[in-house]
DNA sequence: AAATAGCGTTTGTCGGACAAAGCGGCTTTT
DNA sequence: AAAAGCCGCTTTGTCCGACAAACGCTATTT
């Protein structure tokens, strides 16, 4: 057992990303907000341009600051960030399965459905049927069709009005929902189930019932997982980093 | 409707970084790894040391590279880069309220108690009870007490095996259980029925009792609920920032 | 008025430089 | 011989100065 923790010098840049950040949380600067040039910045930290640059990076990086067009630097509202993306590139390197993708979305899908349920408004149901009228004119199109329930399941979780909800499952769709994609290619007749438990979430969510809507979600996950082992795929196996590398990409920014 | 989309030149700092994050990403460079220093970079890219070391500034920042008592620089298993952090960051930054928080930390960690019911083994179990042991010898002491709670839920979420969920709860919980100690030192009888809650889920999990320990977890988060309502806090309010700041400046790895 | 041409500003990159911190090997002390 | 002290090499963090390309704004041309 050791008495003293190491000593941690803060370097320079790492001061002036704390600054910026400090202001930034503290709400002094607010989204939208723009903060100096590079220059403006080196006379008021009266630090080295190079200094300034690295932490302007190490913002970036947070989500904290956008370059609009490589022009002025902007604070940033920080759901686009992509911080979400970074985390489940983490996940895919520490060769997460699908299984734990699986039970995972089993979770916060069915939590997202409930909180739809008790907070979806008339909006949000329009952009539900909206989505589910593009879902069942895309039969046999499977690329379209992945979209569309990843976007559907973004709808619900949206819906809830609950942004920690919403922000908590995106890592795992993110790794989870691109693979229905690979599923509807070999398993043909998935589509029209999905298109089934949709129509039949979206009827429960009107009807506001909670059970029902548990149920079908249940049940359209439960039928991914079946579409997924029929489709040769073994789910204790981890995510593919090359399956990771394009599902990722699409996803940036 | 535009046709084309803007064409985004990528800058040399990035392609450095993307070039070592492909490496990772592949499994070329695995964890542990150590990756040249910044000469031995600026010879293979043939770039400018400022122009590597913005680069290594953003691979740090996404939790890909570390560099240990600043010296060499290694491939890090991301698992620890302070990504939860930045993203209950941006959860405060974006005003999300303790309700949200509860709500979600509701399905979260009934999904993660689940999860230990199935999956957990002895050698959880027995970091479990001796979290416990050191709960129950520690009333009277708010920080403690906070501590030894949230390492509870952390203890839960680890012995699901399930590493998707753990990194899902994680942005939600840094923000969730500081808040305890607050409680504690205002309802000061809620420590007894803390320690009585993780007693039952401890027990509903040796006895594989899926049903008791969803309805302990359940109580136990009310429980928390009326005890951060009874200390006079208003549940539909967001979360203060400076408490952002004071509970995230902990977990600071 | 719309298109064009300048002009100063800002960013991205470069080369070189230096102090301080850490590492390794060598020498001295015990 | 092991421990302690010393010294030089490497590496990082920071600084300086510089320049081309991209951008925004303004004045000029059509």
């Amino acid at each position: 057992m050791e008495r003293f923790d190491r000593i941690k010098v803060p370097s320079a840049y790492e001061m002036v990303a704390d600054a910026i950040e400090a202001e930034i949380v503290s709400g002094r600067l607010r989204p939208g907000d723009e903060i100096g040039t590079e220059a403006a910045l080196v006379r008021q930290f009266g630090v080295n341009r190079s200094t300034v640059r690295e932490g302007i990076r190490v913002l970036e990086q947070g989500g904290l600051v956008r370059r609009e067009a490589s022009r002025k630097l902007f604070v940033c509202e920080p759901r686009a960030g992509g911080l979400s993306t970074r985390i489940s590139r983490a996940l895919v390197l520490q060769d997460v399965t699908f299984r734990e993708l699986f039970d995972t979305a089993m979770v916060l899908e069915v939590g997202s459905v409930e909180g739809a349920v008790v907070h979806a408004d008339a909006e949000m149901l329009a952009a539900l049927e909206d989505n589910q009228e593009r879902l069942e004119a895309a039969v046999n199109n499977p690329v379209v069709i992945a979209e569309l329930d990843s976007e559907f399941h973004a709808l619900l979780a949206r819906a809830c009005g609950n942004l920690v909800l919403e922000m908590a499952r995106e890592p795992a769709a993110l790794l989870f929902f691109p693979s229905t994609e690979m599923i509807c290619r070999r398993v043909p007749e998935g589509a029209g189930r999905m298109a089934q438990a949709h129509r039949h979430i979206i009827d429960a969510i009107k009807a506001r019932d909670l059970d029902l809507a548990r149920t079908w979600m249940r049940r359209h996950l439960v039928d991914w997982r079946k579409g997924f082992v029929r489709a040769g795929r073994e789910i204790d196996q981890p995510v593919e980093r090359i399956f990771a590398r394009y599902a990722l990409s699409k996803s940036q920014s």
